[in-house]
RNA sequence: CGGGGCGUAGCGCAGCCUGGUAGCGCACCUGCCUUGGGCGCAGGGGGUCGUAGGUUCAAAUCCUAUCGCCCCGACCA
């Protein structure tokens, strides 16, 4: 049996004053944790208590598709440099180097030291499939750790990876992943969705994230009330309503407009009496990739035409560039290119690049809600004047369409036309078809039925430990504190006698704690010598999900039980009182 | 890395502008009192004022540098 007068649960009344989630001022004031330094905390005693929790349930599903390994932290540099990504990772990876002089990286993943375990001991399709995994601590130097336990460098993962000989097998693997997640995240308590992922530079033909809905979280979701289409942000498309193109003017051809001092989209729109869907908006980028061999800087213009009121996607684009960095273009570039201050900027007139591939030409960019446009206005590369009769394809010519538009809330579902609402989510589990990355760069070969030696296909699989306990403060939380779901709770009740100075309901209480372990509960006896109002709000604060008070009513035989989500309070007999929490919390262990 | 803010007792803060014995609330310790929502009274302990250097008779306070933390942005397989 716990005592809390035992114990060192050192809860604050006031929340630190860097504390700005809900969720990190709550557990920092319930005892939970302590910051050691910026994105970096210590488990305290109910912490690690509810943490034990949730690695256990993930554990327990893990196990039921896959086999556990432990790895180390601490990976050689040319583990990372066979897949490419001692460069890729850049500043994100923490470095270090051994006595030797030999170079280090602490892990930020494990692609890399699973795909070697793979590379040098899978030989035979009969060895396939394959599903490990590990709970481990994952470092990544972030540039800014932020909103307490959500974005931290060090943190706690369960990672797994599927090696299977086809993308059959594959799609078997991913879903079994699919169904231990919500058997996992169900049991955690949580409210969860899931939703289409940008699976971004690593390719691949798939990829999912489970995300909870708090303002905290850092990702934006796209979803749909009506059906069942909800997508991140950067990979969220919708339907558009139609707009009425503009008549041609004149012969049709394009022509001049004069536009004094008329700059951005609003103030042309208005100073021509057109809306700015009729209006194009160019917008000048340009890529920076540092030449791996040489290490000399490429940089390439990269334009993009948006309908006037639309916003870009950077991941979007991103994508649509083979994932290449990109930043705006400075004023004397644009001069370069354009020959014309910013504000009047349009595609006509410049020799743009056929493909991608087309040399160093300037690569013009069209968002698909232009094509098919007619009759739009751009600007005209030429200080206070403007285009009309534009009409992408026929007065220009684009390097190619692509999907370069942020879907806005209120815009109508791809799917069924409803409405789509946007919200901000914090992610807690992503699955991931990963594809031949790996294999290929890092030389995993199995032999196939025919004796031929192909590359087993992969998917990567992770949780964010914390963030599930994060998630879960996030989703319950009134002004007193929060409230776990028992699953995840440190304790499944607390026992609150109201004066231990009292003999009787000292020892009922003692006698209620026993009895409620005996029936396999986890129970916190709260015999503090405090008046009644103290532990009550540290009761409240700590977010066990039920409490026991012990009080007067002993005489009569009865306790009162308090559910902390519900701030609902009964009474209950001390005779029937292990009977009652079998009713109310999942069977005994 | 760009912009902003903050470092004074365990937590929350005042003092700094205008240099002169370092303060308040909570927490903590002792005693009394109290016991159904962070009680009351009395007494008490605890601070190199982030660090280093400078100016000055004198620096928490002014100057310089530096470190740390938080927020916005960039970034986030």
């Amino acid at each position: 049996m716990h005592r809390w007068s035992e114990l060192f649960i050192p809860t604050l009344r006031e929340a630190p004053a860097d504390a700005e989630v809900a969720s990190h001022k709550f557990l920092v004031r319930a005892g939970y944790i302590r910051q050691l330094a910026a994105g970096l905390y210590s488990y305290l005693f109910l912490g690690q208590r509810s943490f034990n929790k949730i690695t256990a349930i993930v554990r327990e599903e893990m196990d039921k598709i896959g086999q556990e390994f432990y790895l180390p932290a601490l990976h050689p540099k040319e583990l990372w440099e066979a897949s490419g990504r001692w460069s890729v990772m850049g500043e994100n990876m923490f470095r270090l180097r051994d006595r030797k002089g030999t170079d280090l990286g602490l892990g930020m993943t494990h692609e890399e030291v699973m795909t070697d375990i793979a590379r040098k001991e899978l030989r035979s399709y009969k060895q396939l499939p394959q599903i490990w995994y590990q709970i481990q601590s994952k470092f990544r130097d972030e540039p800014r750790p932020r909103s307490g336990l959500l974005r931290v460098r060090q943190f706690m993962m369960k990672d797994s990876y599927s090696f299977d000989i086809d993308a059959a097998g594959l799609d078997l693997s991913y879903n079994k992943h699919r169904d231990a997640y919500r058997r996992i995240f169900d049991r955690c308590g949580l409210k969860y969705m899931i939703i289409q992922a940008d699976s971004g530079a690593m390719g691949g033909s798939g990829s999912e994230e489970f995300m909870v809905r708090t303002p905290a979280g850092e990702d934006q979701v796209v979803s749909c009330d009506a059906c069942n289409y909800a997508a991140n942000v950067e990979k969220a498309t919708s339907k558009l309503d139609h707009v009425e193109d503009l008549q041609p003017e004149g012969d049709g051809k394009p022509f001049e407009v004069h536009t004094p001092g008329q700059k951005t989209i609003e103030e042309v729109a208005r100073f021509l009496g057109v809306s700015p869907k009729n209006k194009i908006k160019t917008l000048a980028l340009m890529t920076e990739e540092t030449d791996a061999k040489t290490g000399k800087k490429k940089s390439r213009a990269v334009i993009l035409l948006m309908r006037g009121d639309h916003q870009m996607n950077e991941a979007k684009l991103s994508a649509a560039l083979g994932s290449k960095a990109t930043r705006p273009m400075e004023e004397a570039e644009i001069t370069q290119l354009f020959h014309s201050p910013a504000g009047f900027l349009g595609p006509l007139g410049i020799e743009w690049a056929k493909s991608l591939n087309d040399g160093d030409k300037a690569v013009l960019l069209v968002d698909k809600a232009l094509e098919g446009r007619r009759d739009l206005i751009s600007g005209a590369n030429k200080e206070d004047f403007h285009v009309k009769n534009i009409t992408p394809g026929v007065t220009f010519v684009p390097t190619a369409y692509a999907d370069l538009r942020r879907v806005t809330a209120g815009e109508a579902c791809p799917n069924c036309g409803a409405v789509l609402r946007i919200d901000t989510a914090v992610e807690i589990g992503h699955i991931f078809k990963l594809g031949y990355k790996y294999s290929e760069s890092m030389g995993a070969r199995v032999l196939d039925q025919n004796g031929k030696e192909v590359m087993p296909i992969m998917g990567c699989y992770g949780i964010g430990i914390e963030r599930i306990l994060t998630a879960a403060v996030e989703q319950a939380n009134d002004e007193n504190g929060f409230a776990l779901p028992s699953s995840i709770s440190p304790f499944d009740v607390v026992i609150t006698p109201t004066n231990v100075k009292d003999e009787v309901l000292l020892n009922t209480a003692k006698d209620i704690a026993k009895r409620l372990e005996t029936a396999g509960f986890d129970v916190l006896l709260d015999d503090r010598d405090e008046r009644p109002g103290v532990k009550f709000k540290d009761a409240d604060l700590v977010g066990i999900p039920f409490r026991v008070n012990v009080g007067k009513k002993v005489t009569e035989g009865t306790v009162e039980i308090v559910e902390r989500s519900t701030r609902q309070m009964q009474d209950a007999s001390i005779v029937g009182i292990e009977q009652y929490f079998q009713k109310v919390l999942r069977p005994a262990r």
